[in-house]
DNA sequence: CCGATAAACTTTAATGAGTCAAGTTTACGA
DNA sequence: TCGTAAACTTGACTCATTAAAGTTTATCGG
């Protein structure tokens, strides 16, 4: 494949990794897909490439995750998600119900109770905030059929 | 068995719950370890039961969880803990090598940014703040013998 | 106190997200 | 254009947790 000079494809070099198909694919799916799971990854892209394999994915998101170039969040009970947007401190909000993610700039401004009163000999390096509620569309479907997963909105 | 009279019996019959002696082993149990997973509540009450399949354990814990008995973590990558102290809004400090917790009462006091700045049509119900860092023991084991399990100090 | 019965417990199987490992393909520097 | 390490494919496997079917037991009404 004749080198590609896209804005990814640079964003990839610039850390020394490998341009490839799979990458490239992510990295853009995902900028137009935030909060998407593996598995709604792997669908998005499978589209674009004809065929990928799964653990791919889990590959290229681990690559992208360590080299800082997505962020990965992970709800209690749901599958984690990946986001593009890094490095902002900004929080999440998910639903209990299909686990939805939006984001949410924290109201407190700059990183709010980062601190904790006491570190307990822990090296501190990361306060996650994530609020927990239940989804417009989840609440609604809760009256007529429940369990449906309006995660895609 | 004749009628248990013990705060943990009275505790569980004030909820409308039968009194079992698997309940009232986990709870005392728990009481003096908390942030256990089901794996140490399992093994702490197996020597005071004789025996308990793990399957009641976290039958007992999904029981006392849904009465308010008991409140669970579930920080990303490491099993569930369980912890008797609940409604008080304090977090968590965990640690990413070993999953070890422990509790932190926030610096900001009252509850901080428990009001994101846009709900997205969410109910929200609960801000959950997760501290993440290495704890003392996993710090010094990295230098000499990485990767063992130091969260029962 | 005794028996009925629904709730708890036991055992075994299944799920679902994620990891591991061996082999093949591919990007890219020499 | 070639060699090689990095990336991808396939398939097996782990681990925490849930599910389902059958047995035991706490509690209530007599």
């Amino acid at each position: 494949m004749s080198r590609e000079v896209t804005p990814i494809a640079n964003q990839l070099r610039a850390r020394g990794m490998r341009v490839t198909a799979a990458r490239h694919a992510v990295l853009e799916w995902l900028a137009d897909n935030p909060h998407a799971t593996v598995e709604h990854v792997h669908d998005g892209i499978r589209q674009r490439l004809g065929s990928i394999s799964k653990q791919a994915v889990y590959d290229v998101l681990k690559a992208c995750l360590e080299a800082d170039l997505v962020q990965q969040i992970k709800p209690a009970g749901h599958p984690a998600r990946f986001e593009r947007r890094t490095g902002d401190n900004h929080h999440h909000l998910v639903c209990r119900r299909c686990g939805r993610i939006e984001d949410v700039d924290c109201a407190v401004g700059a990183r709010p109770c980062l601190n904790p009163d006491h570190d307990h000999g822990f090296e501190v390096d990361e306060a996650e905030v994530m609020y927990w509620g239940i989804c417009g569309a989840c609440r609604t479907a809760a009256t007529n059929a429940p369990e449906d997963d309006h995660s895609r909105q």
